[in-house]
DNA sequence: AAAAAAT
């Protein structure tokens, strides 16, 4: 059972409902709601009962939340007063709820939150503003889903949905009474942008407002000098300011485009975090940015050293001499410790100095022996060293770097610091939610074996739960990086104490769009910490951060582990695009558990789709699902209710499935990078596995240059469907 | 293109 599952079990207590009055039938004397012999017979209503009572009882009070006081419900009749029981049937409405996101309604009472007033605006970090809005994406979260349509447990909460159309108007709502009114509510940095939004179709019209029509233009304003500075005024929040309505109007001023942004002003050099790195919208896109090379430093970076052009060759510059001798310097850098699996042999958990509880709980998780990679960095990560860490897919990395890391917070600790509201003393970091809890499963028994406590920090999930952990005191916090950064922006996350970080798939998370916010991450973290660097695929990309913020790290790899002594066959088929659908119709039809990976979500979806209707049931894995689903879906394939799993990349690394006997590339990756870990999904521990690609003729060559990269040997040859290749691979 | 925060 995934401890998530566990923490919601054993945490705080749900929201009960019906909690007003007494049932009655109850058989014995001292229970609410006994009546003895006389106890009426229970009736069933009809509907004419039912309509006749609607005219004196609500018939929504049954449902009413415990936090909404019934005596503060409006005293109107219900006639009058719109019900949810008013609203359409869900088939009949139309359908909204697209995003699925939790609602604000689900979050916290804002009064139970600090005060966002003084942190930065939020239009200073990049954002995922960038990509198109969720509702703008198509939506696969809130389709019923394949084959699991008979459940509607998973339709948004009643506060998720909207169609509040006929609703009272919020201020004649009782149930936010409590909450402050706006103008007394923290700033929502994380409101729409102003462009964004609707017009302010509500505030006064303009002729009876102060006209600003004869104002100066924005830049003959006041200079920004002297007027107080965002940065360093004290808590001036936002709620200083006067109402909205007795502001002046905005509407004569530039739009909030043209005036001079807050990524533009000088660089506050208090706050380097969070704040000073420029908008993403001046950063240069993914696509038109020049090699890495040619990249002037970040502005933000001035604490990194000048990088040495050389340094970092352009990617696919394999032809140039220079490349090859720097490849070299670096290989032979992260090889200059290397160990062989014989150098494990016969170590035990104690002989790398790992205690007795832990040892025993290890033991119990079927490690009872330490792997290579384990036995070759726990020394270096209990003496305190930094470690970079490369252990080929499913070498048992994890291990590696949380059983040392548990350890060496015991030692530290001497027992003393069992605080509630502690700081986390120790952060791992992931690519993705599902690998942060992954990770989380395979630490916290781990922890727990000796007393300390873990905690996920991830997205796309209600942030209640994780705040009120962090608040209980947690020692070891496994995230992913937006969710990290949010609570570190709000104040609820101190990250200060963290003496130990870990960055898992390292190199993945020095790629564009996650280097700044570990970056960031980083800077947060206690000086002078010890970091963790671990990836099957670790390479220079991740010199930046090594310069940047290691010391005298030591780097570890197992020999003769590479590729070639792998358990997994490697495929190519040569294939008409058109015949693709079919050959991966054959191909996943197989007996044995299949993931599929396609390059964008749409087509995922698509091909799960596809594979439903040919009879295969099938599931998917990407970012367009909501958490839950996405935690179901991967559950599904885990379980073994299905087999087949097509998801996009955010699959490809560190998830861990058993037995998956065939991955399918439905779409040829771009990386070889992304093709060494695509393909270790499969044949782990030691299983036999195969990996099929399926790529055009005119791919042949790149397809070729990738395998070389990778350092990997596969048959490739041409296939149409019904070939018995196909069949062949398939029944594997 | 995907991923990582919401609204």
């Amino acid at each position: 059972m995934p401890n998530f599952d566990n923490k919601a079990a054993s945490g705080r207590p749900t929201k009960k409902y019906n909690t007003g009055a007494p049932k009655t039938g109850s058989r014995s004397e001292g229970h609410r709601g006994f009546h003895g012999d006389a106890a009426p017979a229970k009736k069933r209503w009809t509907q004419d009962d039912r309509a006749a009572r609607t005219g004196d009882r609500p018939a929504s009070t049954d449902r009413r939340p415990n936090w909404e006081p019934r005596a503060e419900r409006p005293t109107t009749g219900r006639s009058e007063r719109p019900s949810y029981g008013d609203r359409a049937q869900r088939t009949e409405r139309p359908a909204y709820g697209r995003t699925e996101r939790p609602s604000y309604n689900d979050r916290p009472a804002r009064t139970e939150r600090p005060s966002y007033g003084d942190r930065p605006a939020r239009t200073e970090r990049p954002s995922y503003n960038d990509r198109p809005a969720r509702t703008e994406r198509p939506s696969y979260g809130d389709r019923p889903q394949r084959g699991e349509r008979s459940s509607y447990n998973d339709r948004p909460a009643r506060t998720e949905r909207p169609s509040y159309g006929d609703r009272p108007a919020r201020t004649e709502r009782p149930s936010y009474n409590d909450r402050p009114a706006r103008t007394e509510r923290p700033s929502y940095g994380d409101r729409p942008q102003r462009s964004e939004r609707p017009a302010y179709g509500d505030r006064p019209a303009r002729a009876e407002r102060p006209s600003y029509g004869d104002r100066p233009a924005t830049n003959d304003r006041a200079p920004r000098t002297e007027r107080p500075s965002y940065g360093d005024r004290p808590a001036r929040s936002y709620d200083d300011r006067p109402a909205r309505t007795e502001r002046p109007s905005y509407g004569d001023r530039p739009a909030r485009t043209e005036r001079p942004s807050y990524g533009d002003r000088p660089a506050r050099t208090e706050r380097p975090s969070f704040s000073d790195r420029p908008a993403r919208t001046e950063r240069p896109s993914y696509g038109d940015r020049p090699a890495r090379t040619e990249r002037p430093a970040r502005s933000f970076d001035d604490r990194a050293p000048r990088r040495d052009s050389d340094y970092y060759p352009a990617k696919h510059d394999t032809k140039s001499a220079s490349f090859a001798a720097h490849e070299d310097v670096v290989l032979e850098r992260l090889e200059a410790k290397t160990i062989t699996a014989d150098d494990a042999v016969g170590k035990t958990w104690k002989d790398l100095g790992i205690g007795d509880n832990m040892t025993r709980q290890l033991t119990a998780m079927g490690a009872e022996t330490p792997f290579p990679i384990q036995a070759a960095t726990i020394p270096d990560v209990l003496s305190g060293k930094d470690v970079l860490g490369r252990g080929k897919t499913g070498s048992g990395k994890t291990i590696a770097f949380g059983a040392p890391l548990v350890e060496r917070l015991m030692e530290n600790e001497g027992g003393k610091n069992r605080k509630p509201g502690r700081k986390p003393r120790a952060l791992i970091l992931a690519p993705t939610r599902e690998l942060a809890m992954q990770i989380d499963r395979t630490v916290q028994p781990i922890a727990r074996s000796v007393g300390l406590f873990t905690t996920t920090i991830v997205g796309g999930v209600p942030q209640f739960k994780q705040v009120s952990t962090l608040q209980r005191g947690v020692d070891i916090v496994i995230a992913t990086p937006g969710r990290v950064e949010d609570l570190v922006e709000q104040g609820r996350l101190d990250l200060s104490e963290v003496m130990i970080t870990v960055l898992d798939e390292a190199d993945h998370m020095c790629d564009l769009g996650f280097l700044e916010p570990v970056q960031r991450i980083l800077d947060e973290t206690k000086k002078g910490g010890q970091k963790l660097l671990f990836s099957a695929t670790l390479d220079k990309g991740v010199a930046t951060l090594v310069n940047q913020y290691l010391k005298n790290p030591s780097v570890h790899e197992v020999a003769g582990e590479d590729q070639a002594s792998s358990t997994i066959d490697h495929r190519v088929l040569l294939i008409e695009q058109r015949d693709k659908g079919r050959i991966i119709e054959e191909l996943a039809g197989g007996e044995g558990k299949t993931l599929i990976f396609a390059r964008t979500r749409a087509f995922a979806e698509q091909l799960a789709d596809q594979l439903e209707d040919a009879g295969i049931p099938a599931t998917s894995l990407h970012g367009d699902l909501n958490q839950s689903r996405r935690t179901r879906n991967l559950q599904l394939l885990t379980s073994g209710r299905v087999n087949v799993l097509v998801a996009t990349d955010v699959a490809a690394r560190g998830i861990h499935v058993d037995d998956i006997s065939l991955v399918i590339q439905a779409d040829a990756p771009d990386e070889y990078k992304t093709y060494l870990h695509r393909s270790g999904r499969t044949g782990r521990a030691g299983k036999q596995g195969t990996v099929v690609t399926l790529i055009s003729r005119a791919r042949r060559r790149r397809m070729d240059e990738l395998l070389g990269r990778a350092e990997i040997k596969a048959q490739i040859e041409p296939a149409a469907p019904g070939d018995s290749v196909i069949s062949t691979l398939a029944a594997l």
